[in-house]
DNA sequence: CTGAAAGCGCTTACAG
DNA sequence: CTGAAAGCGCTTACAG
């Protein structure tokens, strides 16, 4: 970029006008303002110089960027990329632009990201990071910026959230397994401290409870994290806790995947021994062996609502806090069967 | 943000000095040349205000923006995240931020993100879609705008790029399949018009040339993309033109999926009748049933590299056009065996 | 309908 | 070491 591009002022000697009319043609709010011949020359100049505006000068005067920050706690995680590419998608066809962060859990990290973020003027920002009392959060808030969270929520009810519906999703993962027979369902719960594993062992509870089953014939074991590693830990520990257990229904499929893992190890087979249900739908769970029964949730509408959202929150700062559930779907394969006889 | 953020002035006004000093005092090359009572003093103010620089305006006096612009063919695709992670890793270590943009081939769309991303000042480019020959990239260069590709290249020598080095990977794949004692191998390529289309399949013919085998006995079948759906097509419609073919090699693990659909359809098994091998490695690979033998490419390590390359390009507008090549592994599972025989 | 001016929040020569 | 000033490229009242 040695030399530097046209600017309003170098459009504007090309076509004989002011600078400021050159301003108004260019955005297309204010061209009626202009005659229409003008209009047309100016367009022409600018189209022949490769005129292009300087966003850091309209984002200076205007104090709006036309960006918004996008935080997530691990791009790698395949139920990610499908919410980037809908929130990215939703955006661009607004004029906006997203701006991605990976951020571990880490508060200070953070904190450093956002408040970057906010020093790049972004208009507002999408969080994937939200626990269910998250300070972040409470400290964008307090500065007006606007958020939204995604896949999971912060439940002091400040920012408004897109998330699948994980009580219809436990319920159909827990409906499931009645119909075939289960007698001990166990539920490997996310961590407390986030919606998803929160609203999820609720859910699965309340399934539960709606049933014949009595509490006894329901065991929960909280797992660390969402990893595919601490879905094996946890269901081998959970098998030493409760060894009646013919079925278990996961936050995630990343730890469904571990149960296979642990299955495998002690020497025991999915679906005969031990039916498992994942979470999300995941690329390629369907090539896996079984094939992962799950709950598919609609990753890429939440990133969509999330951007619609995001811009309607930016566009109407009083408009009420929202909570979008999207409706989750059983897709049955073939890793849950009749319990052995 | 109803309530204006502070400002250079207001840091100013807070601690009794002129602006022009808080704003030396904020930049860390500039410290030393204020007093360090002066310093601490504006640091501790700007701190109790919250202050924040504001990148518009810095941007529009610098002409940096410390941020570049990633543009993706398919963030769903589960060779880009780990790429995307890398980037926006080594870029943040440096101080910069990462715009991501998802563009399909369409060369008028990707015109119309360029400019975008251009406008909003984006110091430099990495992007993922290259083809061989690719006027997009030239326009960019012709700009003065630094460009680094990453997974393909553009092969006209105008930007740096960092790939996975594809000649290795393949003659690491047909060396084990004749290890194993296949003789009739076949490739399925990707796009001509993409380098990893066409540099793998040089790589294939080059390591079929340094064997023993005649070149009736290798089979290369070009695929019109890299999905799973081109892969089924692709192995059923090569196994009609080459019916002896015993192992076939891939150009991605999204073809080596579809060929296994292929070799289930046509009541075949893998590896028994047909050994396959994939390209890239993706996550949950292991997992697949048969699990997938495949080349393992450094995905983190090219968008680490890529973030490099493109802030030093930045850094020194000057410096040579660069081939990087990441050298990849074979990774060996199921998928491959002895032919039968 | 068009122009002239002010100002957004910074950086950075230039004085002192 | 610190201040005063100019200017980055825009938008948008305010005149005419």
């Amino acid at each position: 970029m040695t030399n530097k591009n046209p600017t309003l002022s170098d459009v504007a000697r090309a076509s004989g006008v002011h600078f400021s009319t050159v301003s108004r043609v260019m955005n297309p709010a204010t061209r009626q303002m202009v005659s229409a011949e003008v209009a047309a020359r100016v367009l022409a100049e600018a189209g022949r110089l490769g005129y292009r505006p300087n966003r850091a000068a309209s984002t200076l005067v205007t104090r709006k960027s036309r960006i918004i920050g996008v935080v997530l706690p691990d791009i790698t995680n395949a139920v990610f990329p499908p919410i980037l590419l809908g929130i990215e998608e939703g955006l661009r066809k607004h004029g906006y632009l997203a701006i991605v962060a990976n951020v571990g859990a880490d508060e200070e990290e953070q904190l450093f990201v956002i408040n970057r973020l906010l020093g790049q003027q972004v208009d507002g920002l999408i969080l994937a990071t939200a626990r269910r009392d998250d300070p972040v959060i409470k400290m964008c808030i307090d500065q007006n910026v606007p958020v939204v969270t995604v896949n999971r929520s912060d439940e002091n009810g400040v920012a408004s959230c897109v998330v699948s519906d994980d009580v219809v999703g436990m319920r159909l993962a827990v409906e499931h397994l009645l119909a075939l027979g289960h007698r001990h369902i166990a539920h490997i719960a996310g961590p407390e401290n986030l919606s998803t594993g929160h609203v999820r062992r609720l859910g699965f509870l309340a399934a539960i409870q709606a049933s014949e089953l009595a509490p006894s014939q329901a065991f929960v074991f909280e797992s660390s994290g969402y990893s595919r590693e601490c879905g094996k830990a946890a269901l081998l520990e959970l098998l030493s806790q409760s060894p009646q257990t013919t079925a278990v229904v996961t936050g995630s499929d990343l730890v469904a995947l571990g149960c296979y893992d642990a299955i495998r190890e002690l020497g025991l087979s999915c679906p005969e021994d031990i039916s498992v249900v994942g979470h999300n739908d995941m690329p390629y769970m369907d090539m896996i062996r079984p094939p992962l029964t799950t709950i598919r949730i609609r990753h890429h509408g939440i990133g969509t609502e999330a951007a619609r959202l995001i811009l309607q929150t930016i566009a109407s700062p009083d408009s009420p806090v929202l909570d979008v559930r999207l409706k989750p779907e059983l897709v049955v394969r073939e890793s849950t069967a009749a319990p052995r006889a």
